[in-house]
DNA sequence: CTCGGTTATGCAACTAGTTGCACAAACCTC
DNA sequence: GAGGTTTGTGCAACTAGTTGCATAACCGAG
């Protein structure tokens, strides 16, 4: 039940239209609640039916014509329910750590290749974190907004510096290993 | 596509129950792949129809009565065919973080408790995968399926270390902040 | 010996997310 | 102005995971 939070959050930042909604989940929201077009336009519909989001009056609510959301009150308000309530966090689901737990039974044969792209991968996004942080957060912003949302930000680079490592240290391993299979 | 190697995984390692493998789950596999009993059912149920497992001769094969699987050389090879292959990572999913962007919008009233209680869960995940640690894999264990294994736990560790890092983190923040609403 | 809890297997319905595709308007180029 | 690309919206079918429940054997207590 996260994707209408999400949307309500983003559409609270700044009100958009499906499309713009898509991009922006993109290259920010997305990096920890992706969400393709498909599924935000059907999740538009579900909340403005529910009266928690509304159309911006447009001239032609045609196909192939631009529809703006915005938020109504009951939206905030349930958006503010949300995010104070306690929520179990849900279980892990990590296929690498299968794979390789599956390589330790039937060998590791072609998995270092994967890894390695694996790597490359994670590297490629703390770049880009690193440099969200240093377009968006220079010293001296912090207001809390700013503050809640470098934290976030701070949280992703985290776990792809830890990521990072881990590969490293497996490719390592690896390297040790006699090529089973 | 990962719960039935998931399955396969562990039936290599110990032919077993479908309840068996659910009290597995839980407290190894089912660390990085959760599933329910239902499931790994239901999902026994798809790879004997394709081959991939068979149950083990029983006298009773009826309601109530244990029915074990093992994996047949069909099984094995589809599972090392899909360790080796490929697999892009998956777009993270976070509701915790989530929370955090739409606190910003909303107001943090009621964050910091559910932080907490994440905190202490995060804590204790880690002194479980500790204890494994020093009973499993005592100094000098490497055999390769032990370092594989090791490398997976290690993921693990360094894991809920984030996350507990990071909760601590934002727990202070929080603290700092007015409580907005 | 029967009643209630535990072990064990499993179906059905539901929810969330993914994939594939259709359709229309706007805009740009030749 | 015909034709192709981009922008924008959306349906339908499918896949994976969750929730709720049904069923039956076994086992111990009274």
């Amino acid at each position: 039940m996260s994707l209408p939070h999400a949307i309500l959050t983003a559409l609270l930042e700044k009100p958009s239209s499906g499309l713009e909604l898509t991009r922006r989940f993109d290259k920010s929201i997305g990096y920890f609640w992706s969400a393709t077009h498909q599924q935000i336009y059907r999740e538009l519909g579900k909340l403005e039916a529910e009266g928690l989001i509304r159309a911006l009056p447009a001239e032609q609510p045609a196909r192939g014509q631009k529809k703006s959301y915005e938020v109504l009150p009951a939206g905030r308000a349930e958006l503010a329910r949300w995010t104070a309530a306690a929520q179990d966090p849900k279980p892990q689901r990590d296929v690498l750590l299968l794979r390789l737990r599956a390589a330790a039974v039937v060998g590791t044969a072609g998995l270092a290749a994967d890894l390695r792209r694996h790597l490359e991968l994670h590297r490629r996004q703390l770049a880009e974190y690193r440099e969200i942080e240093r377009r968006d957060f220079p010293p001296g912003r912090d207001a809390p907004q700013d503050r809640l949302r470098h934290l976030v930000l701070r949280a992703g680079i985290d776990l792809e510096t830890f990521w990072t490592q881990w590969l490293t240290h497996a490719l390592e391993e690896f390297a040790e290993l006699p090529d089973t299979d």
